[in-house]
RNA sequence: GGGCCUGUAGCUUAGUCAGGUAGAGCGCCGGGCUUUUAACCCGGUGGCCGGGGGUUCGAAUCCCCUCAGGCCCGCCA
């Protein structure tokens, strides 16, 4: 069964109206890495629709969290607004210089996530967490944890093994800078929190509104009350031994909120790139990753693993293996026949979930994905025709297409020719034409060889240049010079491209073009 | 120091929660497609399930120990 299937199953046995939840800190460019945030939640609630259970997607854009630090691409300009929340402070231009009057810091980033979301099928309900301070609905629990502060510090010191400042408190306050940092509380009186920030100017916070925030173990705790979530999956860090599940847990129940079970998804990790980092350039957006292959691959690489297992994103060699695995599920599903094993039955029906749930459109059949051509194969054909007229001809006389193109295959193509040109193509896949035969190696070339390449040199300069001329001359030179055709097809590849086998002969001479190619052959 | 995850065929892995003859894809090898597309079709090769112990009639699966790799533990999510 797939782990979307089963926390569905779970979460029948809790009862209700499911609401699963994602939440994600806007601080900077949002990066592949956080696809998994949103789609391990969306799969879930997809599952439990799938499952006839009443449920709804949240996404809450942690907008309240304030600046850490001044970011690499962000000017020093912006060491003011450190500790300000994300949803008050400027975004930043090109040069990460702050716009004043534009759109704020944490809108900035989170737009073009969004646009990415929408197009692998994700509609969440988006929460801005400051409009919901702004709103009040914060208030209750505010009061209440600030009541029982002392039961809430001995549960995260304890849980934690972290302990807190003598003065922690439970709420903190904006001070009178808009600055979160080093705000000291001094009373509470309902609804207001007064305080003194660290310029020493005092002032007070009305809880009701966006004066102030929860720290983040207990947000994390009153937002479950808040929204009715009833499962949130978090990151591994949440996961640890007293992280932050392990204390929002019994702090949400202190509350007086059913708090969701601890679910805890491992990281996506970018293969042979190092870490995911944006100051090094080398992060893969969404929005590039859609640029290369279709939503529902992109979608299908966080479905076809197991929740707790690492992925490693790789826009190389194992996405081109993830694209024709998925096509192949696709075209020729397992079937359940009698005989078939336990095993075999589990591991069917967590195939057919991952596809299920790979879906853009929740309910559409995979088959209508299906664009009927390989990745591999579809990339051979794009380097070597450079018209796309030329690349449908050769897959309608292959056999893999019908009439027209569809759209799918019309759109997969243009990614790939974007992928083949992009920095992310990997090496072993491209097709590159040699200028000229390393000297060794001619040396290697026995007597028939030499013979057959230059009875084919001959016939090809003067033969019609079209791809039937071009495979008779090859065959017809292989028997004037006595060697099986398959020999000469190994070594022909050999000459061209350095490898024992390829594309289509007669496709790439085509496209070499004569004079290229028999500058090669001499 | 505390904790989590992973280790199954050359590679990617399913199966572990509910113990019952180890499945798949890729690769590789062979054959077919009589124009040889890295396409497509058929067949085959390949695993003492990291190691050791225990429980059991029976363990990849449960328990204990151990080795290896990855990761998390700052009011950063």
């Amino acid at each position: 069964m797939h782990w979307a299937d089963y926390t569905a199953k779970i979460l029948r046995e809790r009862g209700g109206p499911q609401v699963s939840a994602s939440g994600i800190t806007p601080s900077g460019e949002f990066h592949i890495g956080h696809l998994r945030e949103i789609l391990s939640a969306e799969m879930i609630h997809r599952a439990c629709l799938d499952a006839g259970i009443e449920s709804e997607y949240v996404f809450i854009v942690d907008s309240m969290d304030p600046l850490r630090r001044v970011y690499d691409f962000l000017s020093p300009s912006y060491e003011q607004f450190i500790g300000h929340p994300l949803a008050y402070i400027p975004a930043p231009d090109n040069n990460g210089d702050p716009v004043m009057g534009g759109s704020s810091y944490a809108e900035h980033f989170l737009n073009p996530f969004l646009q990415a979301l929408e197009k692998i099928g994700v509609k969440p309900k988006v929460v801005m967490n400051h409009e919901t301070y702004e709103s009040g609905a914060f208030a209750k629990g505010i009061d209440m944890a600030i009541m029982n502060r002392e039961n809430i510090r001995g549960l995260i010191e304890e849980i934690s093994g972290r302990e807190l400042e003598e003065n922690w408190f439970p709420y903190n306050p904006i001070g009178a800078d808009g600055s979160l940092d080093g705000v000291r509380v001094t009373g509470y009186e309902k609804p207001f929190v007064h305080w003194a920030d660290s310029n020493g100017l005092e002032g007070r916070s009305d809880i009701r509104k966006a004066e102030g925030k929860l720290p983040w173990r207990i947000d994390w705790a009153a937002r479950w009350i808040i929204h009715g979530i009833t499962c949130e999956p978090a990151g591994k860090d949440h996961g640890s031994a007293g992280g932050s599940f392990d204390t929002g847990i019994p702090i949400c129940k202190l509350l007086g909120g059913n708090p969701p079970d601890k679910i805890v998804y491992e990281w996506i990790q970018m293969k042979g790139m190092g870490p995911m980092s944006s100051s090094t350039g080398l992060t893969v957006g969404p929005m590039d990753a859609l640029s290369l292959v279709p939503p529902e691959i992109l979608r299908y690489v966080i479905a076809r693993s197991k929740i707790n297992r690492h992925i490693e994103f790789d826009t190389g060699p194992s996405l081109f293996q993830i694209a024709d695995e998925y096509e192949r599920l696709v075209s020729s599903p397992l079937e359940e026949k009698e005989g078939m094993s336990k095993r075999q039955a589990v591991s069917l029906a967590t195939q057919s979930g991952a596809l299920r749930l790979s879906q853009v459109s929740r309910g559409s059949k995979p088959m209508d994905s299906f664009a009927g051509v390989s990745f591999r194969h579809l990339s051979m054909l794009a380097q070597i025709k450079s018209s796309d007229k030329d690349v449908w001809l050769s897959l309608e006389r292959s056999g893999h297409m019908e009439g027209e193109p569809s759209i799918q295959l019309r759109e997969r193509l243009a990614r790939m020719r974007s992928w083949i040109d992009g920095p992310h193509f990997p090496d072993e896949s491209k097709v590159e034409i040699r200028v000229e035969l390393p000297i060794d190696e001619k040396k290697d070339l026995d007597a028939k060889s030499v013979n057959f390449l230059s009875e084919l040199s001959a016939r090809l300069s003067k033969c019609d240049w079209d791809e039937d001329s071009i495979v008779k001359s090859i065959k017809d030179s292989c028997e004037s010079s006595e060697i099986p055709t398959r020999d000469g097809f190994k070594l022909l590849y050999w000459v061209l491209i350095g490898k024992n086998d390829g594309p289509k002969a007669s496709s790439l001479i085509y496209e070499i073009g004569r004079t290229k190619l028999l500058r090669l052959l001499k």
